[in-house]
Parts: C-alpha cells; structure tokens; sequence
RNA sequence: GUGGUUGUAGCUCAAUUGGUUAGAGCGCCGGACUGUGGCUCCGGAGGUUGCGGGUUCAAUUCCCAUCAGCCACCCCA
C-alpha cells in the first residue's frame, strides 16, 4: 500500500459516497421545502476573520498558513464568518427574512476521535432579519425535519432546547452577577461531563457562594416545560421565558413537540448565543451531538457587518452517518444498472454495441461485457452487476430480426423486434407476454 | 497537545507456555459450463503479522521506539 489518506480525513468508496449523496441530497430537500437557498463561498479564507470571532487561542486548532502571496490563510473551520460577509456585503438588497444554507467541508487540527474528524461536511442554515420566537422554532422544526426525512422518530432522536435569557433570568435570581454569567454557562455546559465536584470548585475559586453554586447546577438541572415554568413562578423577569415559550408551542403546532425536551444544561459553548440554543442528539446518547444551534442577534454586527437579528445551526455528516448506519437508514449501496447487452459471437459484437448506445441515448443505465466472454459468463456479470434486464444478441436471433429480452429476476424471456427493443425496455414488460412473431 | 488502549489477507477473525512453509470464512479472479445467469463443486491470486530496532538458537507472540485506529482529557466553530 502506498500510503493511506492524513489522519482525520476520509477516502469515499462508492459505498461510502453513496451514503455521503443520500446526506447531501435529503439535507437539500428539507431546506428546500423551508424555503431556504443555497450559498457557498471559498474554503480558504484570510485568517483574521476567524481570530476576531474567537481570538488567537484558535490558531491551534486551525489549518493555517502563510500563502505565496504572504498573506495569512486558513481552510474554513466553521461557515459563520464566511456567510456573515455575504449577507452584509448585500444586507441592503435582499428581502428579510434572509433564508439561506450552504453544505460547506470545515477543517479543524485537532486529535481525532469517533465523530470527530479533521475534516467533514456540515449543514448550515441561517435566518436573518427576524427576531420573532416563530424563526427559532422555524429553525428548530427545519433541523427536526432533516432527521424525519433520513427515517429517524423521535425515538431515535430529541431535540433539547434551552434559551440563554431564560437561563440569565433564573441565574440572576439565583444570585449570580452578571460578571460572573460566563462562568455560570461554562458549568452548566460541563455539566454532563464533569464531575459536579470539579465544577462546584471551579466556581468558588471564580468567586461564587456555596449556597449559589448550590442553585446554579438546580437551574442546570431543569428538564421538562412543567419544570420550567415552577422554576420561573414569581421571577422578577418571568418575562424572559416568552420567546421560548412561544417556540415550544409553535413547535406543538407543527406536530412536533414529541421531539422536543426542555432541557436547561444545554447552553452551547460559544460566548456568542444570545438567545434559543439547541442540540440535536440520538436517543441513546451513545453519540455526539447531530447539530447544534442558536440565536446569535449581535454577532453579525460584531464581525463587522450589519444590526440584524440572526440564527442559525450546524448539522455534520460524521455523526449523522454512524447513526444512519447503526439504524440501517443507510441507502443500499450500488447504482443498478438497467439493461446488459450480452453477445453470443464476436460477430454480434458491434451489434451489441449499436443497442447498447441506443439504450444509453435514450436515459438507460446500460453495460455490456468489455471482453469476449461465453454468454453464462456474461450473464453472470449481469447478474454482479444488479441489472434488472438482460438482452441477448445471437446469430439466430439477427437472422429473424429479433433480440432475446431477458427478465432476470422473474426468469422469464422473449423474443422481441429488433425496431421495438427501446420501447419494449421502457415499457419494463420483459416477459409479460410471448413476443410478437412476424410472419 | 496530555494520558490509556489496540494493530495478522480487501473484510471478519484464527495461530498451543516463544517453535518448521502464518490459516479459515466471506469477497475477488478462473475452471467445470464454447446460445442462457443467481446454486454447487474445484482451483488460483492476495501477507515484509502497521513500520523500525532489540532480546533469543528461534518473535505474530517478549521489550523499546514510531505511525495509525479507538477511548478519556483539551476543544467543540
């Protein structure tokens, strides 16, 4: 063996791109019934707009260099800044809400793991210029329903759904300053994941009471909307849970809500949510996340482009295939093919062939046998090959003007016309009735 | 980047306490079968046991290093 693709990237087999298209194209037709359009921009950009998002600490994790121009460049590892310049490059001119998505590849440098790749294809779907709780749950249903159309229930996956108002409200009743809001998020997010004695020590040292590190993992805590709404009875700010309440019913209404858990330790990692966040997990949470997402009203601005709200997920392709794989969602591999030519002499040869285009011209997956091969052989190719249909091209059958028309998985042939193969083929009736004797 | 763990044919796996020429199934190629396929039978190709050192009369087996996969951290755009 020569050598093997770089660690955390992937060589695509036939089969394996098989499923990657069947991704692509299910990922496409759900953003098209929402309305949304697609967008793509370069996979190499300058490096800054990534270090002004998310500081120079990111530089580490990036596929980063110096171009021969001497400019400094990096593969795209998250699509957000890249669309951020395109809608405010024409913010001006294009009708809001702003629906769009894009299926770029990312690069991140980072140790890989199940999941977890150097490279991979990502869903993003964005909607600017609302800041109405309707997008959020527009946006949370379009992610929900990417997951109907691959086959998934709502067994196999949920939506967990949280707002970062709703958690500033309950964290500030809880006694949590506002400087202290980042760390408060950066514990919950943890959570899962930590021990709650790692956690707890880290916000004491951040200088949190114990009676208030106490009710911050309590808010953490919270599942479930009746939960919810005990928790903000009598809140000062009872009004910052309207958005999220309004998305949970809306979700209801479009017959979803049987996907959706409420769920208070989801805050997302990024400093820039300001609003709804989500995750998509399967059921068993034996996976990483399938998406994640959220309301992020300032960052367009912040990054240098226009005051709109906006919101937007993320959906990869390395998680969602395992899980498609694991439930057997996965498309049978293989394009079939629809006809094999198989000539019994090499006389019949360039008839085969003349056939053969003929089928191919008029839109048929056609094959025929690259060397000269006993007829059984061939047909034995066609049947490897999955071809419904046979025809067959002998001497005998030249001589009447005929080809031999074969259904290979009802066993079945006939004699046909040599003038009426394409319409005997399109018409898919091999076998269905004797042929038609001339004379 | 840190720590742990696993690497045998295209795939899934064998190989006695270290012991001769590293095996099997599936897959692949061919024959039985020169105008009729899926089945069956027979045969064949395919391995520097991840790569490189070391110990030993002898290493797939023990040791070291390295690369790769996996797991946990880190990070999660």
């Amino acid at each position: 063996m020569p050598s093997q693709a770089l660690p955390g990237f992937r060589d695509f087999y036939p089969d394996e791109l098989e499923l990657r298209a069947h991704i692509f194209r299910t990922w496409r037709e759900v953003a098209r019934r929402y309305g949304f359009e697609e967008y793509d921009g370069p996979p190499l950009e300058p490096l800054d707009i990534y270090t002004a998002k998310s500081g120079s600490e990111i530089v580490g994790q990036l596929y980063n260099f110096t171009d021969k121009g001497g400019r400094e460049v990096a593969l795209r590892p998250e699509m957000t800044p890249t669309f951020a310049r395109m809608v405010s490059a024409r913010a001006n001119g294009l009708r809001k809400p702003i629906r769009w998505f894009s299926i770029p590849q990312l690069f991140r440098y980072e140790r890989q793991q199940r999941g977890r790749l150097r490279e991979h294809f990502q869903l993003n779907c964005d909607l600017v210029g609302e800041a109405g709780p309707l997008a959020d749950a527009e946006l949370i249903a379009l992610s929900i329903d990417v997951m109907r159309a691959f086959g998934l229930t709502e067994r196999d996956v949920r939506a967990r759904v949280s707002d970062r108002r709703v958690l500033g409200a309950l964290l500030a009743a809880a006694g949590v300053s506002a400087a202290h809001l980042g760390d408060a998020y950066q514990a919950i997010d943890k959570a899962e994941r930590s021990r709650p004695g790692e956690l707890a020590a880290q916000l004491r040292s951040a200088g949190l009471g114990d009676a208030v590190i106490e009710k911050v993992f309590a808010v953490a805590a919270i599942r479930g909307r009746p939960a919810l709404e005990a928790a903000l009875a009598g809140l000062p700010d009872a009004g910052a849970a309207a958005p999220l309440l309004t998305a949970l019913d809306a979700l209801d209404a479009m017959g979803l809500g049987a996907y959706v858990d409420v769920d208070l330790s989801i805050v997302r990692g990024l400093a820039y949510y300001t609003g709804t966040v989500f995750e998509l997990f399967d059921a068993g949470r034996t996976l990483r996340a399938i998406c994640g997402g959220g309301r992020y009203d300032g960052l367009l601005l912040a990054l240098g482009g226009v005051d709109l709200p906006a919101l937007g997920f993320g959906m990869g392709d390395v998680v969602l295939g395992e899980l498609l794989r694991e439930r057997g969602l996965a498309p049978p591999a293989r394009a079939e093919v629809d006809v094999f030519v198989a000539a019994v002499t090499p006389e019949d040869v360039p008839h085969a062939l003349a056939l053969a285009h003929e089928l191919r011209d008029a839109g048929l997956a056609c094959e025929f046998a690259l060397a000269a091969q006993p007829l059984g052989r061939q047909l034995k190719q066609a049947d490897a090959r999955g071809a419904r249909r046979a025809i067959v091209i002998g001497p005998d059958d030249r001589a009447r003007g005929e080809v031999v028309l074969k259904d290979l998985a009802g066993k079945t042939q006939a004699p046909v016309r040599r003038d009426a193969v394409l319409a005997a083929v399109a018409a898919g009736d091999a076998g269905a009735h004797t042929g038609s004797r001339d004379g």
